[in-house]
DNA sequence: AAAGGTCTCCGCCAGC
DNA sequence: ATGCTGGCGGAGACCT
């Protein structure tokens, strides 16, 4: 496995985004795995580069550096319509090529765009420039209502914040849930945000009083409390005194996602914990979790993780225990 | 492993 | 009109 992590930075370089790769992946972090990730943050253009904040920087790294990371990761620029450079271009699509995982965050898009990366595949990006997106990159799949996502290697994630998640995201494939989990308690968020950005595009109406806000957050910690005894979609809406077709509109709103998705996601999550952290039977996980069957929760895995229950299991069960997701 | 049955999702529309 | 609701139906996803 190629623990090598680059974040490519150029003038303009968006500070907060630069961040989050050096948070997540420059820090050391070898009391949760070791080896943890080796990381280097690479000037794309000649240092001192200036960032979109107005300090000056530099770094010890270079395009060249590129050439043997396993991950490389563009942080946003600050202006989208500003081309990247021939050098960095090709330097991105080599790493595609030699199976790198390519990785854009927020505005980054547009440099795997330009880069011809994100043609014919599904992409997202920051949403108030996914029309600009779309524009630039015609042959792609914009969707700017997922918080990241993956198609053939090429990892795009939409605003801000969202490339916290989708660094997360890169840590759960390569070390498991619970890890990923430790890392997102020590950076001090939520582990997971399932969902798509609509809960943050802005509303063209204001919407009313907050404490529907609160209701409907504890409406899904209920469901998620349930999650082992099999809760639908139906039950959810009659113990919320709602329709059921209300229901599906309010999630979509709200959460990004219809309820029977999020579900699968929540359970889906709960078993990986469970066959990570609990010696229980896979039967019992897919009871647990609250899937109809272990076939289904076997089919899920295989479609979402490329792997097996058994062998998600195989994977993770090994590692030093980090406690089962909730202890500090 | 595939086909047939069920569930899910979303546009549509009517009702308030 | 306006804006929210909820039932319906068909295409397609999901399950056995």
């Amino acid at each position: 496995v190629n623990r090598v992590v680059a974040a490519v930075v150029g003038q303009g370089a968006l500070t907060f985004d630069m961040a989050i790769p050096c948070e997540v992946f420059g820090l050391d972090r070898s009391d949760i795995v070791d080896p943890w990730y080796e990381f280097r943050l690479v000037c794309a253009d000649e240092p001192p580069i200036r960032t979109s904040t107005g300090f000056t920087m530099e770094t010890p790294f270079r395009l060249a550096d590129l050439a043997d990371a396993g991950t490389v990761i563009v942080p946003g620029w600050s202006d989208p319509d500003q081309a990247a450079s021939p050098d960095l271009i090709e330097a991105l699509r080599a790493a595609h090529r030699r199976g790198a995982r390519v990785v854009s965050l927020c505005t980054g898009a547009f440099v795997l765009a330009d880069a011809g990366l994100l043609r014919g595949r599904r992409a997202t990006t920051h949403w108030m420039y996914a029309d600009r997106l779309r524009a630039r990159s015609p042959h792609t799949d914009v969707d700017d209502r997922v918080l990241y996502v993956e198609d053939d290697g090429v990892f795009t994630s939409a605003g801000t914040a969202a490339g916290i998640d989708m660094c997360l995201h890169l840590v759960r494939m390569d070390h498991g849930s619970a890890v990923a989990n430790t890392v997102a308690r020590r950076i001090v968020i939520p582990p997971f945000r399932e969902g798509g950005q609509a809960q943050y595009v802005e509303q063209p109406v204001r919407r009313g009083g907050d404490s529907e806000e609160d209701s409907f957050a504890a409406l899904l910690d209920r469901a998620r409390a349930s999650l082992g005894s099999g809760i639908s979609a139906h039950q959810l809406a009659s113990t919320a005194h709602m329709s059921v077709r209300s229901l599906r509109r309010r999630f979509q709103q709200t959460v990004g996602l219809p309820p029977e998705q999020w579900l699968r996601g929540e359970r889906m999550r709960l078993a990986q914990q469970l066959l990570e952290s609990t010696d229980e039977p896979v039967e019992r996980v897919a009871a647990m979790a609250g899937f109809p069957s272990t076939a289904a929760m076997r089919a899920l895995f295989i479609s979402r993780l490329m792997v097996s229950p058994v062998r998600y299991r195989g994977t993770f069960r090994a590692l030093p225990r980090q406690g089962s997701g909730e202890i500090r």
